[in-house]
This record gives structure tokens, C-alpha cells and sequence, in this order.
DNA sequence: GCCGTTTTCGGCCCGACTGTTTTCAGTCG
């Protein structure tokens, strides 16, 4: 019996497939199906079986999946496997894919080295380009052969995708380096940074100017750049000493807006956008929108969107996820902003893991311009973290009380992490929780049971009487283990029902709720809060990064807690807390 | 392989740059 299969786990084998016909240069149509099946498994949000198994529904009523991959897609789901990857890998070997993994080399000169040298491998491509054999093959040559070695080794570090903030680090040295250049008129980051991807892949800088060439010399000079991999008449490419990839476009005026909406993305948002210009008569790329000849938008990016009866999407929504059918209905949303956010409600202090005293965090919170926060240290089951009991828990709340009258212009919540315990139930007592304004609930230990033991905890939490949230219930890491396993659909629709938020943490290397999770959220009118897990003074401002997920998610004002005033938001909670 | 205000066939986004050619294919975004 094979595990449950997992959407992104269906992406991956889809993603293969289309690489192989790729190699094998099948219609290209049918490999961007693949590939288009790959990006709908990904970003769905909720899990193909569970879609798989609602009677009332079908997965043929995703847009661009049909009877074929429908088919596909239960064959995965209900055996693990797919018969064509099998069939393929009886004519390609697997390995042959690690080949066009390196920049530059693509599905056909990958098949080349295949069918010429019978390389199927890194090791056996990198003998052939030192014995010189790569350069004497039709289509190849000298610098193709320096670009694969060259490429080898930048292959295991390229493709690695940085966290937007570490990213964001590098774009504004760029821009500030970029600002002494005279002859640029206007510039912008665009790419998957614009769009406030929890990870970027590489950088896109978009430059109006006249002068091409002195903005590429200038460009040229910023101090991290390791290398020149390109340079055109408008275009060039660098890469980082970090290895990071950053991509220059020089445009005119008349183009930046143009060039800004194609540059931005995403690469899904892009075709749907030339199909909807297509259907209406239109030409669209990266200079303007053209009605025959003439061209009628390219100067601004809203003036694109207009001109084909559509609002200027916010960069975080253009995924072709639902953005094309909330236009459509009239139903954008209002995303929510950093401005809208009141209060966060999720800090530890001294009293456990945290760094800085109460008072401090206090202070630290109200600097900036927070109305209220909530003190929740972890309770006594987190051992590691000098978990609070019972009396150490009352004796922070009456310092609280103090602080209260010494401090004003900020609501002090009287709050507490408290654990799920391993078999269930929560870490303190019921009358302990009752004399609190504000209970979240986390899963610190047992996180390894599986799904429905997970998911039954949670529920029972969510249920319980004195909490007030649940803590990220797909919290993970990137790059680290793996989330555990539970039952979100389960946890959202219960939050909804018995009026407790669902805590989105807003640590920029947290992918908790992304872009899934909200989604999922709002459809089942559950309320998300974004905290911060603060356990400095500066962790106070990763809220930025929360908002941004949650803007992702399309998320609005009304769905987020925290931007409700307390008394607001207490109302909503009910009367379980004072 | 998907899809339908050109609806069951015949389309499917578009351009820059590179290296190899000697007029263009492959790769990338």
C-alpha cells in the first residue's frame, strides 16, 4: 500500500513527463499541457483526492485539465504511479533530465549528446567536453563546450531560489547603486520579487532610458557581480558572487509600462493576458498593446491592463490562480495592508525563550504604532523553553497589571502559547485559560503522528472552550523537515464554525498558510491573524513579510483579525475571552 | 493535451540573445 499522494508529488511526476517529451521533442503543445497540469496541481488549494473523491465533482473541472490528465492524475492517486513516466523510461534514461538542468543546455542539445555521444550522464558529459568531443558535434562548438563546463558547476547552486527578504536585501543595493546613474528616467524591480514570492529565483531589473548602453556600463560596475553571462543591445545578465542571477532590460518610455506588466509576471499570468489580447484582436509583448499596426497602451502598466478592459492586478495576485475570474465577476479583492495591521498577537518574552523583557517588547510595539499585543510564552510542556506553569503564568500576568498603569497608548494583552499535548488536550488547566484574554494553541511535540491523530488534536483545540487560535497548521520551514501532516481543510472549516483565527506566522522563512492556505482560508470564511512569533524587539517587524502572504492569498481587510481594533475583535471572538 | 463569441478542428504568446551558421535554431524568460 503506497502513502497518500500529494499534489506536489503529482506536479513533480507531471514535470518529468513534460521534460521527457521535451527531450524527445513531442508537439510542444501537448508538453506545455504537462506543464500547465504541473503549475494547477501545485498551486490547487486543496488536495487533488480529496477533489478526486467528492462525488459531486470532478477534476476535469479544473481549467486545462481534461479527460487525459484527469485520467492521469487518478492513476497517481490511486496507484502512486504513471504508466507513461514508466513507458518513457524505457526509452530515455532518467538521468538524461540532470543534463538540462544546465543553463544553456536544453531539451535538443541534450538529445544530441544523447543520440551522438550516448551521454546520459553529468560525469560522462563533463569527460566528453574535456576530451574535447562535445565541440566537433554539428551545432556545437568551442564556447558551447567552455558554457557546459562553465555551466556544471554553476548548476548545483543556480536553480536555488533565496527567501524574498534576503532578495530584497540585494535589490535595494542595487537600486541605490543604480540611483547615481544619470541617464536613467525611471526604474523597477519586477519578476517574482515584484510579486512578493515567498522565494526568488533571480532578480529583474527594468530601466527606462535613452542611453542602453551607459546604463549597462553602470550597471555593469555594482560591486557583487562575480560575472557578465550576457550582453545585448537592451539586455544583459550578471550573476552574483552569491550566485544569484540578476537580469537587466533597458526600455524607452514609451515601452515601460509594457515591459514592467511582461517583465513582472508570472509566466502563466502572461499567456492567459495574450490569449484574452488575441481574442479581442490584439497584440501584445513587451513594447505595447497593438491594434494592428498602431499601438494603443505601453506607456504605463495600468494603461496595459485597460486596454484590455481589465484592473491593474496587484503584483502578488498575477499567478493565473483566480485573479482572471475575480476581474471578471467584479469581485477584486481589497487586499490587506501593512497599514491596516493593529495589533500582533503572538510575542514571547524572557520569561522563556524570548530575548528581550515584557517591558521591552512593550515599548518595542508601541514604536511602532501598534494598538495592542499579546504576551504568549510558551506554556510549561515546552521544557526546552522554560515552558510557563500555572503560577509563573499568573505571576507574569499580575507584572502585566502593573505595566498596564505605567504604560499607556497600547492595550497589553494578557496571553499564552499553550501546547497540544502529544495525546491530546491542552497544556494548562481550564481555569488557568478562562482568566486569559487571548489562548493560542501550537503543536511543539508529536509532530510526527499521522494525519488524522494530527488533525483530531487540532480539532479538539479549536473546540475547546478557552482558545482563542490555532497556530500555524502547516507551519514549516523551507529547506527544513517536512510540515506535518494534517487535515487543513478539516482545521479551516472548524475555525470558521466555531469563530477561532488561524495564525498565519509572518517569519519570512516560514511558508506557513502561503498562498494555499489563504486561499483556503477565505473560502471557508475562517479568520486568519498574522503574528510575528516575535522573540526579539526586531522580530517585531517581520509583519511585513506576514502581510505579504497574505496579500498572496488575496486575503482583504475583513479577513485578517488584527486589523480589527481589539474591542472589534473580542466582539468577534465571543465571550470566551474578557 | 486542451479548448470553444473563429466550438469537435485547428489553433495554441512573443521577442532578445548566443553561437553556430551563412540565414537560423536553440534557449531563455
Amino acid at each position: 500500500m503506497h502513502n497518500a499522494v500529494t499534489n506536489d508529488q503529482i506536479a513533480d511526476v507531471l514535470d518529468q513527463v513534460a521534460d521527457l517529451l521535451e527531450f524527445e521533442a513531442a508537439n510542444p503543445f501537448r508538453i506545455r499541457a504537462y506543464r500547465n497540469g504541473s503549475r494547477i496541481a501545485r498551486d490547487l488549494t486543496e488536495s487533488l483526492a480529496t477533489l478526486s473523491a467528492d462525488p459531486e465533482r470532478q477534476l476535469t473541472d479544473l481549467p486545462g485539465i481534461g479527460k487525459d490528465l484527469a485520467e492521469k492524475m487518478d492513476t497517481l492517486l490511486t496507484t502512486g504511479r504513471l504508466p507513461l513516466l514508466e513507458e518513457i523510461f524505457e526509452r530515455v534514461p532518467q538521468s538524461v533530465l540532470s543534463l538540462m538542468r544546465i543553463p544553456g543546455l536544453g531539451p535538443k542539445k541534450a538529445s544530441v549528446l544523447y543520440r551522438e555521444l550516448g551521454i546520459t550522464t553529468l560525469a560522462a558529459l563533463k569527460a566528453a567536453c574535456e576530451a574535447d568531443q562535445v565541440r566537433a558535434l554539428k551545432g556545437f562548438g568551442t564556447k558551447t563546450e567552455e558554457a557546459i563546463l562553465a555551466g556544471m558547476e554553476l548548476a548545483a547552486a543556480a536553480g536555488e531560489r533565496i527567501y524574498w527578504a534576503d532578495a530584497d536585501r540585494i535589490a535595494t543595493q542595487l537600486l541605490s547603486h543604480m540611483k547615481s546613474c544619470p541617464t536613467i528616467e525611471q526604474m523597477q524591480m519586477a519578476g517574482s520579487y515584484r510579486r512578493r514570492r515567498e522565494t526568488v529565483g533571480d532578480l529583474d531589473l527594468l530601466v527606462d532610458s535613452e542611453d542602453a548602453t551607459k546604463v549597462m556600463d553602470h550597471f555593469g560596475r555594482f560591486s557583487e557581480i562575480k560575472s557578465v553571462t550576457g550582453r545585448g543591445e537592451t539586455k544583459m545578465s550578471v550573476r552574483l558572487e552569491s550566485s544569484l542571477a540578476i537580469d537587466l532590460r533597458v526600455v524607452s518610455t514609451d515601452s515601460f509600462g509594457a515591459a514592467l506588466q511582461y517583465f513582472t509576471g508570472s509566466k502563466a499570468h502572461n499567456v492567459r493576458l495574450r490569449g484574452m489580447a488575441k481574442a479581442r484582436k490584439l497584440k501584445i509583448n513587451e513594447y505595447g498593446v497593438f491594434a494592428g499596426e498602431k499601438k494603443i497602451a505601453g506607456r504605463t502598466e495600468s494603461g496595459v491592463y485597460t486596454a484590455l478592459e481589465l484592473p491593474c492586478f496587484p503584483p502578488e495576485l498575477r499567478e493565473d490562480r483566480e485573479e482572471f475570474d475575480w476581474a471578471a465577476n467584479g469581485a477584486m479583492p481589497e487586499l490587506v495592508d501593512l497599514s491596516d495591521i493593529r495589533g500582533d498577537l503572538h510575542m514571547h518574552t524572557t520569561a522563556t525563550d524570548g530575548k528581550c523583557t515584557l517591558r521591552e517588547m512593550v515599548e518595542a510595539a508601541k514604536d511602532r504604532q501598534l494598538q495592542y499585543i499579546a504576551i504568549t510564552d510558551h506554556s510549561q510542556r515546552v521544557t526546552m523553553a522554560r515552558g510557563l506553569n500555572p503560577d509563573r503564568l499568573r505571576r507574569q500576568w499580575r507584572e502585566i497589571d502593573k505595566l498596564r498603569k505605567e504604560v499607556d497608548g497600547i492595550t497589553i494583552l494578557k496571553g499564552i502559547e499553550c501546547d497540544i499535548l502529544e495525546k491530546g488536550g491542552l497544556d494548562l488547566p481550564d481555569d488557568v485559560l478562562a482568566e486569559a484574554d487571548y489562548v493560542v494553541c501550537s503543536i511543539h511535540y508529536g509532530q510526527n503522528q499521522p494525519r488524522k491523530q494530527i488533525t483530531d488534536r487540532m480539532l479538539e483545540a479549536i473546540e475547546h472552550p478557552y482558545t482563542s487560535a490555532i497556530a500555524h497548521p502547516t507551519g514549516r520551514l523551507i529547506n527544513r523537515r517536512k510540515p506535518y501532516d494534517v487535515d487543513l481543510e478539516a482545521v479551516l472549516r472548524a475555525a470558521a464554525e466555531h469563530k477561532k483565527l488561524l495564525e498565519l506566522n509572518a517569519h519570512p522563512s516560514r511558508l506557513d498558510l502561503d498562498d494555499i492556505g489563504c486561499a483556503s482560508a477565505r473560502s471557508h470564511g475562517a479568520q486568519v491573524v498574522i503574528a510575528t512569533d516575535a522573540h526579539t524587539i526586531v522580530g517585531l517587524d517581520v509583519m511585513r513579510y506576514g502581510v505579504m502572504q497574505a496579500r498572496r492569498g488575496g486575503l482583504t481587510k475583513k479577513d485578517v483579525a488584527n486589523s480589527r481594533s481589539w474591542d472589534d475583535l473580542k466582539k468577534w471572538l465571543g465571550g470566551r475571552t474578557r
